[in-house]
DNA sequence: GTTGGAATGTCAACAAGACTGACGTATTAT
DNA sequence: ATAATACGTCAGTCTTGTTGACATTCCAAC
């Protein structure tokens, strides 16, 4: 398939076709659909979209969030984050807390049935990464990250790996 | 990391936490926004959207391809791609021929505009993935690859499949 | 202290792009 | 002849992105 080899500084060089390529973009282009469909009919089913799902994601991922932070890791404008949590919130999904010490911010967290939307989506979307992790292997998962993780821009790489160390704490 | 094991019928066991499943879903998420990155900002100059650059790539990729042909993989309503290839069309990029054998039908392929826009997308598009493999290196590669593949919907790997053996019969 | 700027968040209006439903037309198949 | 197929289009709705305008709060300079 993909040839390696050791160039004299040590750095890898591939040999790399634009076919090789293309394949590997078609595959991101459909495994993407998949990666997305489970969640996006349980989601259709309560009225919400994609974009409820990162919110809900997010806020369970780093309780106590403020809006403000949200926007930087879902990379939207407020105005438009600002819509989605305003539904969340009102159906009682997300609660909203001011801030005690900045009474500027609010301080976001899921209630109890936003977390049990959470977790029917969340494992929704487990069952399927499961499932592609046993059919690919232990050997291709750790590849999938690596190149996963090669694709981010940077500044994503920031809160990725920000969200990866949170539990490597525990 | 992900720990393997073979079970007594051959099949390969992972025991596999719900972080680190999660990792690969966030993983998903962030690369999925670089890869898409690119080609947004040079289609946003000219106007378009990710629906232009979509149709671009399979009328490319299948030049003479059919507009239901392309509805099936696109994954979206005639109208939502017909308000897509309309604005391609008028402007000059895509061409509609009506077909030889069945004059129902519309056989699409790229004018030489067209394709030089599919050019700068795709260029930019394996930039990145090239920069992705060639970081990661070629075992991860192929496993990135595989877990793409287990991860798509049934319906949507045989597009996919199509796609790869048209390649691999030339 | 007061004031002005920066930060945070909300509301309103608009556009892209997805959807459904209905309909018209040309062509092919039965 | 009639039915089915392929395509295009109009109309209307929804989600989700955008900008612009605005209120509140904090902080720092005066």
């Amino acid at each position: 398939m993909a040839q390696g080899m050791q160039s004299p500084t040590g750095q890898s060089l591939l040999f790399l076709t634009d076919e090789q390529l293309r394949k590997g973009i078609e595959a991101m282009f459909f495994a993407y659909r998949g990666f997305t469909a489970d969640p996006d009919r349980i989601l259709a089913e309560q009225g919400y979209g994609r974009a409820h799902h990162r919110a809900i994601h997010f806020i369970h991922r780093n309780p106590g969030t403020t809006v403000n932070n949200l926007l930087a890791v879902l990379g939207v404008t407020k105005q438009s984050l600002n819509r989605v949590l305003r539904s969340l919130i009102a159906d009682g999904l997300v609660a909203s807390e001011v801030g005690q010490r900045d009474k500027r911010e609010r301080h976001l967290t899921l209630t109890a049935e936003g977390a049990a939307l959470e977790r029917s989506l969340s494992d929704a979307q487990r069952d399927r990464m499961r499932h592609a992790y046993r059919t690919a292997g232990p050997d291709a998962v750790a590849g999938f990250r690596q190149v996963l993780e090669a694709m981010m821009d940077e500044e994503m790489r920031v809160f990725y790996d920000a969200l990866k160390d949170k539990t490597d704490e525990r």
